[in-house]
RNA sequence: GGUAGGGUACCGAAGUGGUCAACCGGGGCAGACUGUAAAUCUGCUAGCUAUGCUUUCAGUGGUUCGAAUCCACUCCCUACCA
């Protein structure tokens, strides 16, 4: 992670030059706060899972900044939240959670988050709702907070008017409430003053910042970051096996990069701007390369992405695995960059995809081309390679194979290697032990 | 509690006794073209020891030579009424 040496800059500026503000409930006040010193801020997390994936990364990207700058984030997880379960975007109600496993999640979490963020003593805390919120006594609840809260106007609430026709439960219909009680309470007894999340949070998050208002007196910022969207209007963060985690057990580095090198033209700087720390001067050249050029910018988008999730190393690793592979966008770097992806040797001959070792043994009892795609999880089943192998898309090296029944034998593979590739992206190395 | 309408594959949505592993759209995968991009065109999209077999249409049981389709009960959802 980067130092953080003295920045002059609001946090404010650099989020917006950066892309991150969507809404902002007073940005003029909310500046003027943020340059007044060191302030604390949070954003919440759903422990619905036990991973991040790169969907959760915006708000986790604006915290490292804000951080950067000196601000104080408190993530915290909804332990006490997703035992009701978010109503916003969502067509139904989702299923309730077991509190184990939403421990479970949250640790999980935090983890994660350490790689983005500081938690050493007195930076980054992490705080799970589910604390404060399980005290609540119904009654008091009901007439300190519930008072203050107008029907009328709930109902009127996007969110809320989007399940009317399908319905809405009393408990969902109450999720604000508790959100909004997390902001009070989190103002009142951490002096949290700003409260960020994505989009569709803006209802929970206005309303917060009204109860925070009636109740202490204070005017405390809330804003939201924009819907991320690929630029042909589609989902962010989902690829063939779903989403993109940041867990290496279920994404491994090599895919993460992948994923970061393989998107869109058009979508490079926007991406580059959420997702790295480069200077957006830098940024937006790089974005509007054109032609092949831009394959480096997409090079340095995957090794930066990679590098704050994963480390140095390791992206390095997967960025020289992907460009031996594939090829080099720019061998000999002619393309001005401050990346850390300059030091990678371009040369040297490391072999970093992805390997699945088989044995001497297995080949004896006659292993079929089906059996290893399936081995090495580039195919579902055995239909599923049958149909890869039908459609032309399996290579043994650089032999299309056609025969479904094709045993594997020591002819293929050349100094115990061979790499098995199902279309022209997924690949894996075979490796004779 | 009453009445009515629903629950189909990753999602949406047809199908209302056989020709249904189930139309179509989205998504996804693969092929061609490319730049590991986009767009476009084409094929595929339950599993298996595979010209056949097995498991799928909320659940359980039943009718029938034969059911996603008919019947009974159960669970869940929705609307209106109370």
């Amino acid at each position: 992670m980067t130092t953080p040496s003295t920045p002059a800059v609001n946090a404010l500026d650099i989020l917006r030059d950066r892309g991150f503000l969507y809404q902002n409930t007073n940005e003029e006040g909310m500046r003027q706060r943020l340059s007044g010193g060191p302030a604390t801020f949070y954003v919440g997390f759903d422990p619905t899972g036990n991973s991040l994936h790169v969907g959760h990364l915006l708000p986790v990207m604006a915290m490292r900044w804000l951080q950067h700058c000196g601000h104080k984030p408190i993530a915290l997880v909804g332990g006490g939240t997703a035992m009701i379960g978010d109503p916003s975007g969502k067509t139904e109600a989702r299923p309730i959670m077991s509190v184990d496993i939403i421990d479970d999640n949250a640790r999980a979490i935090q983890g994660q988050l350490g790689r983005f963020l500081d938690f050493a003593p007195g930076k980054a805390t992490m705080v799970n709702n589910a604390d404060w919120l399980r005290d609540l006594r119904l009654i008091d609840f009901l007439r300190d907070i519930g008072s203050l809260f107008s029907v009328p106007r709930m109902l009127s609430a996007e969110s809320v008017r989007m399940r009317l026709e399908t319905g809405i439960s009393f408990l969902e219909f109450s999720y604000p409430l508790l959100q909004s009680f997390d902001f009070y309470y989190l103002c009142k007894e951490r002096q949290c003053q700003f409260q960020f999340g994505g989009q569709d949070q803006w209802g929970n998050i206005v309303a917060g910042v009204e109860l925070t208002r009636r109740l202490l007196g204070q005017e405390v910022f809330g804003a939201t970051f924009p819907l991320l969207l690929k630029s042909d209007g589609t989902k962010f963060g989902k690829t063939a096996g779903g989403a993109v985690w940041l867990d290496t057990a279920r994404t491994s580095v090599f895919d993460y990069y992948q994923f970061w090198r393989n998107v869109d033209d058009a979508d490079v700087t926007k991406l580059l701007g959420f997702f790295t720390t480069l200077p957006m001067d830098e940024v937006r050249r790089l974005g509007s390369l054109s032609a092949p050029a831009i394959n480096r910018a997409k090079e340095i988008l995957g090794y930066e992405a990679t590098a704050l999730a994963h480390g140095h190393d390791e992206a390095i690793k997967a960025f020289l695995a992907a460009a031996r592979e594939f090829g080099f966008a720019d061998p000999d770097g002619q393309i001005e960059t401050s990346s850390r992806i300059r030091e990678a040797d371009c040369t040297s001959a490391s072999e970093d995809i992805p390997t699945v070792e088989i044995s001497a043994a297995d080949l004896t009892a006659g292993l079929g081309i089906l059996a290893l795609l399936v081995k090495a999880g580039l195919c579902a089943s055995n239909s599923d390679a049958r149909r890869l192998i039908k459609g032309g898309g399996c290579y043994l090296d650089d032999d299309r194979v056609g025969d479904e029944k094709l045993v594997i034998s020591p002819e293929h593979f050349h100094a115990g290697i061979v790499t098995l590739r199902a279309g022209k992206k997924a690949r894996k190395r075979i490796k004779l032990v």
